[in-house]
DNA sequence: TAATACTACCGCCACA
DNA sequence: ATTGTGGCGGTAGTAT
């Protein structure tokens, strides 16, 4: 059993709470009764405690200080309210000397700027709070920033953009260091979509895109939700993505955290919305195009994953629109 | 809704 | 020794 992970949260004055709490949630809440690894999680003052909670009256003491980034394996930094300047230099040189030494580091929101004073962010992709994108891309123009990411990251060294993103990319570290279906759980836990895609303005559309590119895994998931139509059994899958159906289910589940089967049963639903919301088909002709055989089929599977029916389903969405 | 036939899943294990 | 593979069989889940 290896040593648990250890997370310290770098903190300054004032700091954001949510953000500071969402790397709390993640990471320091105990869940091996639900079989989510432990790890341990230490608030570090990089500047003389107390901190002020920013725009929530409180303050908040912690024992840890600089010298707790030596101990780390991930050191996350939720926020910044300085543009102008970055921390002291011994807090940029701790930070430094973590990643050096092989610790994993990471921002959300306006921490970015924590890390681009840091000069760990030169020459990277980079991404933070979209309203501060202009300005962070103007002071530092060594880095590449992409304000329409929920996070980036490639090595060890991670950004996200404004505040709920840090979930999405804690989560993506649960992913990296435990595997999909931990990183499942977790969200599942917390009542959070497992997986985000694309702009920080638009909100999840697939609930699993073939994640991780696995060899031909991936292939023959891009060919199933082009032919969801079609009969489609794992072992067939399988051939397609030239493994055995064990093997196959096996990596399957390890990159994306569910069943073949399930995954198309969702894939399935998915196509059958879309249909709803943009055509008249009936809805047995539906059920047939999403390859759910009959509406029978459909209605059972629609309700297990959305709570509704599909014909209730298409008038709510007519009457929003 | 119930019964039936079929498929998927996953632990176990031997093997590379 | 460690890690990944893939066949087997019982059980759970799915389709009609």
């Amino acid at each position: 059993m290896p040593r648990p992970h250890r997370v310290a949260i770098l903190a300054f004055d004032p700091f954001p709470p949510f953000e500071l709490s969402v790397a709390c949630e993640v990471f320091g809440m105990d869940r091996r009764d639900m079989g989510v690894p432990l790890s341990e999680v230490r608030v570090v003052a990089g500047v003389p405690a107390p901190l002020h909670a920013k725009g929530a009256g409180f303050t908040i003491d912690t024992p840890y200080g600089l010298e707790t980034l030596r101990w780390a394996d991930t050191v996350i930094v939720p926020g910044w309210y300085s543009k102008e300047r970055g921390p002291e230099e011994p807090v940029l040189d701790a930070l430094r000397k973590a990643y050096a030494r092989g610790a994993r580091v990471a921002s959300f929101c306006s921490g970015a700027y924590v890390l681009a004073y840091a000069g760990l962010l030169d020459g990277r992709r980079a991404t933070t709070h979209w309203v501060y994108a202009a300005d962070f891309a103007e002071r530092f123009p060594q880095i590449d920033v992409d304000p329409d990411v929920l996070y980036v990251g490639d090595d060890r060294v991670f950004t996200s953009a404004g505040t709920a993103a840090g979930i999405d990319l804690c989560l993506h570290m649960v992913r990296l260091d435990h595997g999909a279906e931990v990183a499942n759980i977790v969200a599942r836990r917390m009542v959070v979509p497992p997986h985000r895609d694309g702009g920080q303005a638009q909100f999840i559309e697939a609930p699993m895109p073939p994640r991780c590119d696995d060899d031909g895994l991936a292939d023959a998931l891009a060919w199933a939700v082009e032919h969801l139509d079609e009969v489609i059994t794992v072992e067939s899958l399988a051939r397609r993505a030239r493994l055995s159906p064990r093997t196959f289910a096996r990596r399957f589940k390890a990159s994306s955290g569910t069943t073949p089967l399930q995954w198309l049963l969702q894939q399935r639903v998915v196509l059958a919305q879309r249909l709803l919301e943009t055509t008249e088909l009936p809805v047995e002709v539906i059920a047939q195009r999403c390859g759910l055989g009959s509406a029978a089929n459909l209605r059972l599977h629609f309700g297990r994953a959305l709570g509704t029916s599909p014909n209730a389903y298409r008038f709510a969405f007519r009457c929003a629109s």
